[in-house]
DNA sequence: GAACATAATTCGATAATGTCGAATAGAAAG
DNA sequence: CTTTCTATTCGACATTATCGAATTATGTTC
């Protein structure tokens, strides 16, 4: 197959793209420069953007910034996720007896995304993550995800991505990691313990779609003083029950060998 | 200006707003049928779209639907909303001590568009409609910005928009419409009394930016048997106050003519 | 399981369209 | 008021997106 990909609508895109990295609106020449393309050809792609609501620009210093079409846009994505549809009541149940955040995230193209969060009473923060993507070496929810992938595109993602560290107790060291993964894969769930936050304990199990793939996972995130052992051993026997219920609803059903 | 926009990139939004009006996936075939293109011409952009993450492919009937990338560049948006963060603990407060669901919308491009959503402990329905549009006929948020446009853009608006019917209760009639917005504009606030919904009752209140211009609203939604006259007079003066605190924060100066 | 029907995908030729560089207009700074 | 940015428009040209036809894939019926 001979990708006939069209050049101006990937143009498009890496202007679209441009602003998931920075968070500030960006001028024209901003974007030219980033782009190495010329200031009228990213002038007329912007302003086709711009007619169709993709982008807006701020009258007072003309600078553009991301625009309500793709609000509209991205709202739609989850509706079509059967996934999530398929998913909320349960993570509701979940949240209502937890009292604790619950966090779906869908892994697509090599990346990890939150597309839900559901707060439970006691919740502390409200920022939200829907939409941003996970770490896969230090959250519950990329290293299940990890884990349950194929030898091969493990070391790939792996390899593609770059092992920072969030905190002090965030495993750096790919073989270690590695060596984590093979226990999560017995165990059916990973926890995350102040990895990616101090103060922050999580767990998370994966799920799996009718192929057997490991296309989602779930997790429960709590403050780590809400998480001694025996609440956290109920937390994991209700968040592995729920990954397998959802799994199972998305047609998921062989028993995997780590069960 | 004469707009130079580009073809492609105006046939790629084209192809994504198709999924705004129909909910369910889209085979190449319907889409080249919808927009009048020859099934190759919008081939080459699916694939565009598909391999940049904008579209994705489901694999068992050759189906597209929308993908992750505008999930992640939709929940970007609101980021880079200073309205949505400015209001966000306005609105928590608001929730927490009226113990109803808040929400706030934009108007932008003539469309008042929900774009943030808080559910009080109460809330029945846990449907979202954060990303939709809100008919601004019979909704507290659209009467309450319709009813501080010009006189013109009111005008406008009006005769765009058909004024459907939702439940017994809503209003039909343009000009009756505008004589109900009279009243809003001298209240200061707009209901929503089963206009929209039966049993759901609703009170808005319009956001000015610095130009005095109203951009966005505020509603308090409940049902009816939680909307007591009394409650209802406590309710208005809450969002009243948070809509001018926003309004405020927004740069809004001036005292508006009808306090 | 073969034959048909329908849809998706690829290919080649062509004209239209997007691209660039230069010119102009418009802000902001000095 | 001049200078220096940046945004926007314009004209010419070659690239590129487009279409229709051909091919491949899918799924449907008997």
């Amino acid at each position: 197959m001979t990708e006939r990909l069209i050049q101006s609508i990937e143009r498009a895109a890496d202007v679209l793209e441009l602003f998931l990295t920075s968070s500030e609106e960006l001028s024209l020449k901003e974007m030219s420069d980033r782009l190495g393309l010329s200031k009228s050809t990213v002038h007329g792609i912007i302003k086709t953007l711009e007619y169709r609501g993709y982008l807006k620009q701020n009258p007072n210093n003309l600078k553009y910034k991301l625009g309500l079409k793709l609000f509209e846009l991205g709202n739609k994505v989850s509706d079509q996720f059967d996934l999530s549809k398929l998913a909320r009541p349960i993570i509701k149940e979940l949240v209502d007896d937890l009292k604790e955040t619950v966090h779906l995230v869908v892994f697509e193209r090599g990346e990890v995304i939150y597309v839900e969060k559901m707060e439970g009473p006691q919740a502390i923060r409200i920022y939200s993550q829907v939409g941003k993507k996970a770490p896969i070496h230090c959250t519950g929810v990329g290293k299940s995800i990890l884990a349950f992938q194929d030898e091969e595109e493990m070391e790939r993602l792996l390899s593609n991505t770059e092992l920072k560290p969030y905190t002090e107790f965030t495993m750096t060291d790919k073989e270690e990691i590695k060596k984590h993964l093979q226990t999560i894969r017995e165990q059916g769930y990973a926890t995350d313990d102040e990895e990616i936050e101090l103060g922050l304990k999580c767990v998370a199990a994966p799920i799996f779609d009718h192929h057997g793939k490991a296309i989602a996972a779930i997790s429960c995130a709590a403050p780590k003083f809400r998480m001694g052992d025996e609440r956290q051993t109920e937390i994991i026997r209700r968040i592995k029950e729920a990954a397998a219920m959802i799994s199972r609803n998305m047609g998921y059903q062989q028993k995997p060998a780590h069960v």
